[in-house]
DNA sequence: AGGAGTTTGTGAACTGGAGAACAAACTGAG
DNA sequence: CTCAGTTTGTTCTCCAGTTCACAAACTCCT
């Protein structure tokens, strides 16, 4: 029986209970936002910011009117105004810390990512268990052993950690950080990660997305000869049923 | 939403019309059911599937049935059998071509990882605006002048292109695959791409993934009060909630 | 001040997907 | 052969999310 949330009152002011969908949705407003701020850009429709964001803008409009009233019939959203309450909403007007594991060619790349630091979050620290990366310096920050986990998430209070290590240690990764107090993980490991209840994983996974894209091209080849789109796949994917 | 589908007839039986919730979950079967066969299991069940997957088994075996009959009631499904019959679906029999531009760190880092060739990619060619990188020698490639996209896209057919450019030059990026006949682009470059129809774009965005954990963690740290402060550690991380 | 033109915020219909439940189809024992 | 046990494929119900459509609220012009 898995107990659920208790229902909580779906109060109607800003704040509370807002969908799982428009989560996922908000941060996009949020860069295109600080985007049309950059561009000296002081007020926007929801037409607007539909249209830099890719999204309907009756669902834009709804997405927002989760967060509050920000908006002024007739006139629009105060760039700026509406930016910053994004920002609050999702926790991110201050910088979270965060730690990398698993220091390979992926963590690498993480560590040096610009965009996490412009965008709440400060990457405290890199763990890795083989003691030949541990002599390296990456994106200013030392390689630590993965022993050290647990000081560093209690002395710097770090609750996200991104996962970057080889599949088969994921899982263990994964345990010692929530046993350290982690309470939110980001797994590029292709594994399906098991953690305890109140523990959020999500999942970036790079050869699904790309299947996901072969699935498509692989429609797009075979339906209709008569297309115009020349079939990318002439010597490739012929019938194999057999 | 430009996107509309010609209404093609709902033809029954396995080949069409699988639901995009579904195709994006076919991946995940075809990689625990790797794994399983690496095992030498020869058969399992829709439970043991979702368990490894973390799916619901009914659910598990609605996405499979979209395919065709491929089980044996009382028994199972025969993982190899079934293994084929995903990866035929999806279309990653063969390998389809990709190349990767903008080779910074994270390019870097696509290139070398060993999970795409094992799973129906090939990655044929890398190449980056940049002349200073085209001594570079990447994962046994040479980083080759963005210039000579054409030349390969049209040579090697390729049909899915993948960017690791910063933003600003993404769209540039965009265009020049589309107008040399790429036709699914995976990008990684923080921007919403626009593309003609016909053109399948996918977003990997890692600061937004790491805002929406953020989002979570907010609500975990105050669920009563509005003050946000990265300050978390309620306790042990077991049983968060009572 | 008043009316025309905009744009937000939201109630209501619509859509797709998730989960429960069950009949059909298979295996194996007696 | 029949019956009990197992597991698939499918139907039905329900819910979250999307989209439409419009009243409310604001600005600007005359």
């Amino acid at each position: 029986m898995p107990s659920e949330v208790p229902a909580e009152a779906p109060s109607r002011g800003p704040g509370r209970d807002i969908p799982e969908a428009t989560v996922a949705r908000l941060p996009v407003y949020l860069r295109a936002l600080t985007a049309l701020e950059e561009r000296g850009i002081g007020t926007c429709s929801s037409e607007d910011l539909a249209a830099a964001t890719g999204v309907n803008s009756a669902k834009l409009r709804k997405d927002l009117s989760y967060l509050g009233s920000y908006g002024t019939r007739g006139v629009g959203y105060d760039v700026d105004y509406l930016r910053y309450q994004i920002a609050r909403e999702i926790g991110v007007t201050q910088d979270w810390p965060v730690i990398i594991v698993g220091i390979g060619n992926l963590g690498h790349a993480l560590a040096n990512y610009s965009g996490f630091r412009s965008r709440g979050f400060r990457v405290v620290a890199l763990l890795d268990a083989a003691p030949e990366r541990h002599r390296e310096q990456v994106a200013g920050l030392p390689v630590r052993p993965f022993d050290e986990l647990e000081d560093i998430v209690d002395q710097q209070q770090v609750a996200i950690g991104v996962i970057a290590t080889p599949a088969v240690a994921a899982q263990d990764v994964a345990d010692r950080m929530v046993a350290s107090g982690i309470t939110s993980i980001l797994n590029f490991a292709p594994t399906v990660l098991s953690v305890p209840d109140g523990v959020d994983v999500r999942k970036v996974d790079l050869s699904i997305e790309l299947q996901i894209l072969a699935y498509h091209e692989q429609r797009k080849g075979a339906p209709e000869e008569g297309g115009q789109r020349p079939s990318r796949r002439a010597g490739t994917a012929a019938g194999v049923t057999a």
